[in-house]
DNA sequence: TACCCCATGTAATCAGTTACATGATTAT
DNA sequence: ATAATCATGTAACTGATTACATGGGGTA
């Protein structure tokens, strides 16, 4: 008896396997557009964690269709395990921003580097507010006229905005190289 | 030859040692203190990059000291792996939010829970935004001045700010539980 | 028929976390 | 002397990423 319990990543499944069943691709797809742009996963997790639960019985395997779908079904057990983990304090917020950790050492970058480097990322985050806010003004097929998906989305929008202020607050000294390796 | 490269992780620990030689243990307090909070690392990584990187020749290991203090030290070829690090595209940032993930599922939860947890977490955002804020008042000693390390404590305000703003904008009707599981 | 995309799955590796073991030094 | 803390290190595990293998089905 390996008491098995899901993680984060496979109870997210389990919470969208409440809509219905769906398959191991399906489940990718939902995943990434629904809640791929603040928890990440991958297919090779996916399909893990789909046979981990199978086995644990927290969702049935239906029968193969076409192209070897499979689709997946939540069972009770799928159902109370889902409500197990959700009911669980969310855990602390994992962020990790690579392009902070260059910041923190720019003086050791070579001069002007960190100021087109930042001026790419500013223009990614700039195009993904951009992406946001459309998808909240025809939010009908992205959340669904759901509250709980708008808020997420609120999130994201909340959150480039702030990260767009501070692109444009740092001093323009930042990326210009003022200070040369050793200098 | 086993052709090592170093991850973000031990890179930052190269442009610690910049500043001069440093212990294992002196590397994580001042990793923990100027990039812990978008950059998590423990004692354990530290180690294990350490002997790697002491292995390829990136560092060097000083004579122990007193309690089996270790110094390392940065090499020419640990400097120019510094750079070859820093210069690459800084990679895309990963965002893990649990409490994002509550949310999105917040019609399965059972009422009250979700809007008790907010709260919860509200406070938690509230708490560093003003030790944040604390130590950009009295930046001397966590930023000493430094306009690198100013940018990212300037990073944390804006994004806890910009969190605290969101909690504000959710309608009260969220965490309530308007909907029930199967209603 | 040839090609591209759908779909599932496996293997290998890397990164991160937790827990523990060990011993030295300082403080009480 | 005892306890607390400093400091290094290892082991075991979980999680995440990348790459690859395989074959069905639709389309040109």
């Amino acid at each position: 008896m390996s008491e098995y319990r899901p993680n984060a990543t496979a109870a997210s499944l389990l919470g969208f396997l409440h809509e219905g069943p769906l398959t191991g691709w399906e489940l990718l797809a939902t995943a990434q557009t629904r809640i791929g742009d603040f928890w990440s996963l991958t297919q090779s997790q996916i399909y893990r964690e789909l046979a981990a639960m199978a086995a644990a019985g927290l969702i049935v395997a239906g029968e193969r269709g076409p192209r070897d779908r499979r689709p997946y079904g939540l069972t009770e057990a799928g159902r109370a395990a889902f409500v197990a983990w959700a009911e669980r304090e969310p855990g602390p917020e994992t962020i990790r921003l690579p392009l902070l950790l260059a910041v923190c050492f720019g003086r050791y970058l070579p001069p002007g580097w960190l100021a087109a480097t930042l001026a790419r990322h500013r223009a990614g985050h700039a195009a993904r507010l951009a992406a946001y806010e459309a998808a909240r003004a025809d939010c009908a097929e992205w959340a669904e006229g759901d509250p709980y998906g708008l808020a997420t989305l609120d999130f994201g929008i909340a959150y480039e905005r702030a990260t767009l202020g501070w692109f444009d607050t740092l001093p323009g000294t930042l990326g210009e190289g003022v200070v040369g390796r050793g200098s």
